[in-house]
Parts: C-alpha cells; structure tokens; sequence
DNA sequence: ACGCTGTATAACCTCTCGGTTTTATAACCA
DNA sequence: TGGTTATAAAACCGAGAGGTTATACAGCGT
C-alpha cells in the first residue's frame, strides 16, 4: 500500500501529463483529443500516457482504431493521504491556509451547477 | 502560486527525498544525522537535500559547522490542493476512502504529541 | 597552529526522460 | 483492394538525475 508513490509522484511531476490529467478529469479522451492542445508530436503524447498508465493513473479502452482513455484517481489518493500527514505541519507555519482546503471542498460541492472556474487547469 | 509543482512532485518522486522530509517532521537535524540511515554516500545525501531546498521543502540554518536542515512544508500544501481537485473522481470509484482521509485526519490530532509516523518511511 | 568534524564542490559515470522523425500496425471507408 | 485515420514502436539525441570518489573549505577543540 505504500508503492508507487514514486511513479505516482514523477508522473505528476510534469506539467503536460498533469494538464492531461485534467482534461481527463472532464471525461474520456482519444490520444489526437488529447494531444491537440500541445505544441508536440503525437508520439511524445504517447509516451506520456504511457507513463501515466504505468503509474496507474489512466487505463484504456478501444473502440474501433481509438484507444479512449479515462482517468484512475486511486493513485492521487495514495498521493494524497501520504501529504496528510504533513498537514500540521503547514498547519502550524500559517493555520489560514487549513480553510483554504476547507474552502476548496465546499465550492466543489456548491458549484455542482455552476461553471467551474476553479483550477486543475494547467498549461497553456 | 500554481507553479513550482514540477519541482514538488519532482522532489516528492524519490523514495530517499520522502523518507528525509519524514525525518524533518520529527524536528530539526543536521546532515550527518540525516545521511544516517541510508546506505548512500554523504554527498549523495546533500544532492538530495539541494534538491529539497530548491524545491523549497526544507531551509538551513547554520550553527557552528552544523547546517542544521528544517522542514517547509509549504509547498507540499500546494501540491495537496492541487491534488484536491481530483477528490470526486476517487469518491466516484470507492467512497470508502473519502473516510480514510477523515480518519487520518482525526488520528492526527487525537496523536497530538505523536509525529508522523505514518508511512513516510520508505527504503531498506 | 594543528588536526578533527561537518558539509559542500568537482569531476565523472550510467541511466532515464522528454523530445524528435520515421516507420509500422490496426481498423475504418469506399 | 487501396487509401486514410488513429495510434504505437523504433532509433536517435541532448540534458539531467542519481550515484560514486576525491578534494576543498569552514569552524571547532586543544
């Protein structure tokens, strides 16, 4: 239970694969869909869903010659249980920012309906 | 505020770099101490540390010829914000875990004098 | 002044990463 | 059957990671 912590985070380490991400995390994607916002090969896109399939945090499916992918949050949650442990930490420094998180949760649950504005976007 | 992610995670992908940090929660501690418990050479031990403090994780302080190491924990706040807006998508798959975080959370304050000691600790 | 302790720097090696271009494979369409 | 679309694979490249050893530097103790 405590693997791939190193996968998970190196795959996150990169700004493109976190924007894929992102984008995934609005719904399945080909390759070309995912890929069209780059201003990069399609085999360099290939490479970087390969490496977030290999950290476990995409799978794939097929449909006729596409291969959709749709997002596999399990390792963002490992990710994210190891950095709680260091939440007093922070907590202490400067306690504003424990609302912040609090804050993010709430407008994520309110903005059900409303156009998320929000972050999780990256990249240009 | 959005940046620097590349070099968190980066930094967070290396199972020695995890296991410093982890150390760090406990309090303060020089470099030999830090370079203790791990079968690498020393300046393989500050190479990691330079990393974590250009990752802006750590910062020193001198004391005599001491450069006693302290934990930043600032940016790992960002990251976990990052990763909050994937919360949803693990909720979807298994809400069970939305709890272990919760639970996490609560050890955590209930253990107030009790440091990390979950995870955190990686490597032979 | 001398030597020891603590840490950083330098030079080097190997391996992986992130990108490229070119080529192959697979499945559709006509 | 042949052509086009969607994606993967191969071969290559430069840069950086992560480790090593050997060396330099800084500051203490005596």
């Amino acid at each position: 239970m405590h693997t791939d912590l190193d996968a998970t985070f190196a795959a996150l380490a990169d700004p493109t694969r976190r924007a894929i991400l992102a984008r995934l995390a609005t719904g399945e994607a080909t390759v070309t869909e995912l890929a069209a916002p780059f201003a990069m090969s399609q085999p360099a896109i290939s490479k970087h869903l390969r490496v977030l399939e290999r950290a476990g945090l995409i799978s794939r499916g097929r449909s006729a010659q596409r291969r959709p992918c749709r997002l596999n949050a399990g390792p963002l949650q490992e990710a994210t249980a190891w950095l709680a442990a260091y939440r007093d930490h922070w907590a202490e420094s400067y306690q504003r920012l424990d609302n912040l998180l609090d804050e993010l949760r709430a407008a994520e649950e309110t903005a059900a309906s409303e156009p998320a504005e929000a972050e999780g976007d990256d990249r240009a």
